[in-house]
DNA sequence: GTAGGGTTAG
């Protein structure tokens, strides 16, 4: 087959404005197909049009045609190597972006040109995480001009970055013929992705000119840092800012905590006329489902809907799924979920499968995952986390446990150290606290703090004082800061009446300066939240009226039954100041309180920053039923749904 | 052809 130098005709023209168009690869057949009829094949411009567009298509299977098309030319100019290089190295296997690259040094010698395959060929090398093959050619672009082309000096620094290499990668960057802005920002980039702050603030203060990127990094590298405070600094201190330091700044916030405050920035950010785009609805919807404000997050939603935002861009669906979930609304979720599930996303999936664990849903989390098996779309190792933690949810032992060998033989995915977790977690919630052990002895990763504390949280529901001793004592010594070790060790033995042990933690505490995180619950009545903080009443300027109406609950509940449990108190007080310390829990009272400024029957929704104790647990049970209430709490890991004396969780959590 | 922001997680 000869390639032939035509004029470009009206033919060559239309074909390749349709395949600028193309978006299946019937289409590009059919083109395709249509070029051979009419020997467009042999027209070289159209040819190269048809690789190129195919090659950085992005749709299934693109490649592998645009490679067979390749492979019958005869001799392939460096427009169609490069798109190649670049769409293997973006699309597909890294490693033909190489050889593709070699390929064409060895058949063309326009020096100028190759350059432009360079970038894409680095970007191979940290994606396969080939140190010594990028260095040989870093060698290679050292002894020629390519050196000084900025595309190709920055993409070596940020080769190496990516591969870890961050000394390495300064040196390149302090040798570099010419240093502009993209070689700054990236450096500073890479430092703070390594955790580097000190040496990223160095270079910030050090470049000689700055643009909006170089502030938006430091945003974003200092949330991500945990450096809240430095973000916020160089946040204000900016005259200029768009839609991507806003959006830098509320994650930031999301990341250190401080949901109110990110909501808050988001409403600041409108005020002043700043567009959201999807990664800041994302990012404030994740504020919104961690303070659980659900009227907030319908009106994001709305602001979707009549923005013509599609449901189906970015991680819009998957972030509203997770919001509505974790704000009680599950039914709304599934609506989201039933609008995207004919997609191939698997994020939406695993929010649905993850939103429906944390309400204790786990048989309807396993009809979705099921429902994705026959849809053929390809679980990762988020959707087993979800799914195991609708298993430990939900009781569902045996299922938690014939999945985690399927994740490994049909799926391949090898269990990591949070799929183990998930495990321990499962067996121990269950109260099978000696199988949990084993998967500890035997598993191939060291346990962290996590699965210990899987371990203890079950002990302390169970009453085990020997194990739960082991286990927190291993979960104290790998986080001695995290104080709820500590709470739950006091707890096990308060339970089991080992005061003088409770006053031994509470001095080990005291001693090391561990604080108890002190409980606070919220409750948004007509618009506006309420907090309640654990004992601390009357601080809040709420009054005497929420005490009282607890008394009032109390004495109506004792008539039903209800026995104050003591053990859930941490101090050894008297029997009496126990008591009235149990009616100071913050869920208590910001149920009080949306008892008294609700109207009769209306349901009741609090948000918990802790778990739930179990007195509150059956306190709550009565009162919706006494007082004829739907009332829904979220603690730290889960949804309680109280209707009629009981509790979704079956009493299980 | 090179630099900045977003999710699901025991």
């Amino acid at each position: 087959m000869t390639t032939i130098s035509v004029p470009v005709s009206t033919l060559a023209n239309e074909t390749i404005s349709k395949l600028k168009r193309c978006k299946s690869m019937k289409e590009f057949h059919q083109i395709h197909a249509h070029m051979i009829k009419t020997n467009l094949v042999n027209h070289t411009l159209t040819i190269s049009k048809l690789i190129a567009f195919c090659s950085l298509s992005a749709l299934p299977n693109s490649l592998s045609y645009a490679s067979s098309v390749f492979r019958r030319i005869e001799n392939p100019n460096y427009f169609i190597f490069y798109a190649l290089t670049k769409g293997s190295c973006d699309y597909g296997d890294p490693l033909d972006s190489i050889t593709y690259y070699v390929d064409m040094v060895s058949c063309l010698n326009e020096l100028d040109k190759i350059a432009f395959s360079l970038p894409s060929v680095l970007k191979a090398c940290s994606k396969l995480r080939a140190f010594k093959q990028g260095k040989q050619f870093f060698g290679q672009i050292l002894k020629t001009q390519f050196w000084f082309d900025p595309f190709v000096s920055n993409s070596v620094v940020r080769m190496f970055l990516e591969l870890g290499e961050i000394e390495f990668a300064r040196r390149v960057f302090d040798k570099m013929p010419e240093r502009d802005l993209i070689s700054w920002n990236s450096m500073i980039t890479g430092y703070l992705r390594a955790g580097e702050v000190d040496l990223a603030s160095q270079l910030f203060e050090e470049m000689p000119e700055r643009d909006l990127v170089s502030f938006n990094t430091m945003i974003d590298g200092y949330g991500k840092c945990g450096r809240c405070e430095l973000a916020e600094e160089v946040f204000r201190m900016m005259n200029e800012k768009d839609v991507v330091s806003w959006t830098s700044m509320i994650s930031a916030y999301v990341i250190d905590h401080h949901s109110s405050k990110a909501l808050d920035l988001f409403r600041e950010m409108l005020s002043l006329g700043v567009k959201p785009d999807v990664p800041a609805i994302v990012s404030v919807l994740a504020a919104i489902a961690d303070l659980g404000f659900v009227e907030e997050g319908k009106w994001v939603h709305d602001y979707i809907s009549s923005n013509k935002i599609n449901l189906n861009s970015g991680f819009i669906a998957s972030s509203l799924i997770e919001m509505y979930s974790k704000c009680g609304y599950i039914e709304n979720a599934y609506d989201v979920f039933r609008r995207v599930s004919h997609g191939q996303k698997n994020g939406d999936w695993n929010s649905m499968i993850s939103g429906l664990a944390i309400h204790g849903l786990g048989q309807e989390a396993l009809e979705v995952f099921l429902e994705m098996e026959r849809m053929n779309i390809k679980p990762d190792e988020i959707t087993f986390l979800g799914l195991f933690s609708a298993f430990s949810h939900g009781g569902l032992v045996d299922e938690g446990q014939y999945y985690f060998e399927i994740m490994q033989e049909k799926y391949n995915i090898a269990p990591k150290l949070q799929h183990y977790g998930c495990l321990i977690d499962l067996l121990a919630r269950a109260g099978n606290l000696v199988d949990a052990l084993k998967v500890i002895q035997h598993m191939p990763i060291e346990a962290d703090v996590l699965a210990w504390k899987a371990i203890l949280s079950a002990s302390t529901k169970l009453g085990n004082v020997v194990i739960g001793e082991k286990a927190a004592l291993r979960a104290i010594e790998l986080n001695p800061n995290d104080s709820s070790s500590y709470v739950m060790l006091s707890n096990i033995y308060a339970k089991a009446g080992k005061w003088d042990d409770v006053a031994k933690v509470r001095l080990m505490m005291k001693q090391r300066g561990v604080r108890k995180i002190p409980g606070c619950s919220s409750i948004v009545v007509d618009g506006k939240v309420h907090q309640f903080l654990v004992a601390k009443e009357t601080d809040m300027g709420y009054g005497s009226n929420i005490h009282s109406k607890i008394e009032e609950l109390v004495s109506r509940l004792k008539l039903e039954g209800y026995e104050p449990d003591l053990s859930q108190v941490l101090l050894d007080v008297e029997q009496d100041g126990k008591g009235s310390l149990l009616n100071l829990h913050s869920e208590k009272m910001a149920l009080a309180f949306g008892l008294i400024n609700t109207s009769n029957g209306a349901p009741i929704h609090i948000v918990k920053n802790l778990r739930i104790c179990c007195d509150c647990h059956a306190f709550i049970k009565l009162v919706s039923s006494v007082y004829n209430r739907k009332i829904v709490v979220r603690d730290q890991k889960r949804f309680h749904h109280f209707q009629n004396g009981s509790c979704s969780c079956r009493d299980y959590w």
